[in-house]
DNA sequence: CGCTTGCTTGGAGCGCACTCCAAGGTCCTA
DNA sequence: TAGGACCTTGGAGTGCGCTCCAAGCAAGCG
């Protein structure tokens, strides 16, 4: 079963166009990540301490360096941010994807009803456009019926 | 220029298809307006604290009475928490409203910012559907080739 | 009359997602 | 070898948007 899953470590997240170090020597310091992902070195060591982050390496005196991969983790965990999914069910997602290949299953429904939220979400902003297209009218048509009051 | 302004209240919400008393009697309890909006009393009361709501009608015992407008004007900021504008901004509006017709451009100016507000929520929603929709195949193969493994 | 239900107020409390602090260790450059 | 920039930790603090509480008033009912 292994064999089938050269991809476990759930980094299909597609080529990311962001600078990267040369092959191989993908190491960054806390703040570099913050630089690249807009996220402070504050809220770096947060996701960790609560779940969020898988295991990040340590140089020889313990301090953080990040790899490719977890770049990779914190574009998706910055797009179910954008979601509005709570903190709380992305760290659930994490641990599900540390918890083995046996979770494919969850881990798949949970992408689903995430991918039926944001559907629903759009359906809002979009139903709330129309009420404000419908207001900036209003105003637009207020604007020029001043304009013709002041010219007359 | 008053004769300009018959909706100056800035009810220009259209109609609303909701539950509303029959003509003239527009008066609505607190615990009404939160099963209508399906806001809380205790929110009800709160937007008034901040300044969110314009002046509520009070029974001779001191009781908030709603009328029709006031829940178009809920209908509105709900349309609004929807897009993720702070309440501070809310409440911005509401005094621009307060103040008068000499607000129009600043109200005008609020809601078209609002208004790309949204469309650049809904694009970023639209670029986390797409990461998603990228993961769920993932998964799904995943899924599929796992099947083929256990058939063989 | 007592009882229940619903409303009033100011103010306190809560959950979330950070955000920052203090005290100390490490790395780099001159 | 000194100085400053950067990193470490646990824990405390912040801002937002509610959410609830206590104490009390008013209306309706048997």
């Amino acid at each position: 079963m292994t064999e089938t899953t050269s991809a476990s470590t759930d980094t299909c997240a597609g080529p990311r166009p962001r600078d990267r170090r040369p092959d191989g020597e993908d190491r960054y310091t806390i703040s570099e990540v913050a630089a690249l992902t807009g996220l402070t070195a504050h809220t770096l060591r947060w996701y960790e301490r609560i779940g969020l982050m898988p295991h990040i390496d340590r140089s020889h005196t313990g301090q953080r360096r990040y790899r490719n991969r977890d770049l990779d983790w914190l574009d998706l965990v910055g797009k179910l941010r954008l979601t509005g999914m709570p903190v709380a069910d992305m760290v659930r997602y994490a641990e599900l994807v540390r918890a083995g290949d046996h979770t494919y299953g969850e881990r798949f429904a949970l992408l689903k009803a995430t991918r039926e939220d944001v559907l629903a979400r759009i359906a809002e902003l979009q139903g709330t456009l129309a009420v404000l297209d419908r207001k900036i009218d209003f105003y637009a048509d207020a604007g020029r019926a001043l304009a013709s009051e002041r010219s007359r």
